[in-house]
DNA sequence: TACATATGATCAT
DNA sequence: TGATCCTATGTAA
């Protein structure tokens, strides 16, 4: 489930479970057999997000460069299980054992590598730092590209997957394809800001639940089901939460994004 | 058992 | 825009 939520919380988890001790490191899989080589016996000194990238600083001097893609997970796992042929990188520490399997990327890198690659991202409204959210308005405000496709592109913003794009753009009541720079700079800060809150909601909970708590107990939400958890995405043909119109969708940027065609017009 | 699908991104056309 | 990569899961057959 790797959007920006996601990673951040990742990189709290690994923080806490293994910054500081020698880890075991190997490669069951074997396409990460010289990396994993290079970490065994090294101690994790940090781990930080930014958007869906994981970088993590080892005592080696290596850092770790993790971007789980569509399907890639990186979890704790029981300390006896048995290692598959699928999973890329193991890590064993003193108190826990964490797997990562399907990861688009996964490498060590320079610092000067890592800077190449954040210097190419938008700014992540989880991270720290002055002016990421005037950049945000900025970048939106320089394009006339939909607004759906702009949400995607984490050269605007980085974070937002396909899940918080549709839920974002329902919240506000904005059409997917409405030009970028059509949109109010005022209403593109609201978005920027609901974008913090929402991920870190979402890292708080280690998923994504948007529903406000108007409209769902938040008592009894960490069992909330699925299907209530969201307002938008994956719910065309059903009533809208809102109007109960019926949901949309439609296709934008090579993904499927569903919204209400009376709450999101036109 | 097989197939469709997935919260991502890149590369070719 | 479409093909492609990577793996796990849910549904259909």
């Amino acid at each position: 489930m790797p959007e920006g939520h996601t990673i951040h919380r990742l990189a709290r988890d690994l923080r806490r479970d293994l910054a500081g001790e020698p880890v075991e490191a190997s490669s069951p899989q074997g396409r990460f057999a010289d990396g994993a080589a290079r970490l065994h016996g090294a101690a994790l000194e940090s781990a930080d997000a930014w958007g869906k990238h994981l970088f993590c600083q080892w005592s080696s001097g290596d850092i770790l460069h993790v971007h789980l893609g569509l399907i890639g997970k990186f979890r704790r796992v029981a300390p006896a299980r048995e290692p598959r042929d699928t999973i890329r990188l193991l890590l064993a520490g003193p108190d826990s054992t964490w797997q990562l399997t399907g990861p688009q990327t996964c490498a060590l890198i320079t610092p000067t590598e890592r800077d190449d690659i954040t210097a190419e991202l938008g700014p992540d409204p989880l991270r720290r730092g002055t002016r990421r959210r005037s950049e945000f308005i900025r970048r939106v405000g320089a394009t006339r590209r939909p607004i759906g496709a702009v949400l995607l592109d984490q050269r605007v913003i980085a974070g937002i997957g396909n899940v918080y794009r549709a839920e974002l753009l329902w919240i506000c009541g904005i059409h997917p394809e409405t030009p970028a720079s059509d949109i109010d700079p005022v209403l593109v800060g609201e978005l920027w800001d609901l974008t913090g809150t929402q991920l870190r909601q979402g890292v708080d909970w280690n998923r994504i639940v948007t529903v406000s708590a108007d409209d769902v107990d938040r008592r009894v939400t960490r069992t909330i089901k699925r299907d209530d958890a969201l307002y938008a995405y994956k719910r065309a043909g059903l009533p809208c939460r809102r109007c109960h119109d019926l949901v949309l969708d439609m296709s934008l940027a090579g993904r499927t994004i569903a919204y209400c065609p009376t709450c999101q017009a036109a």
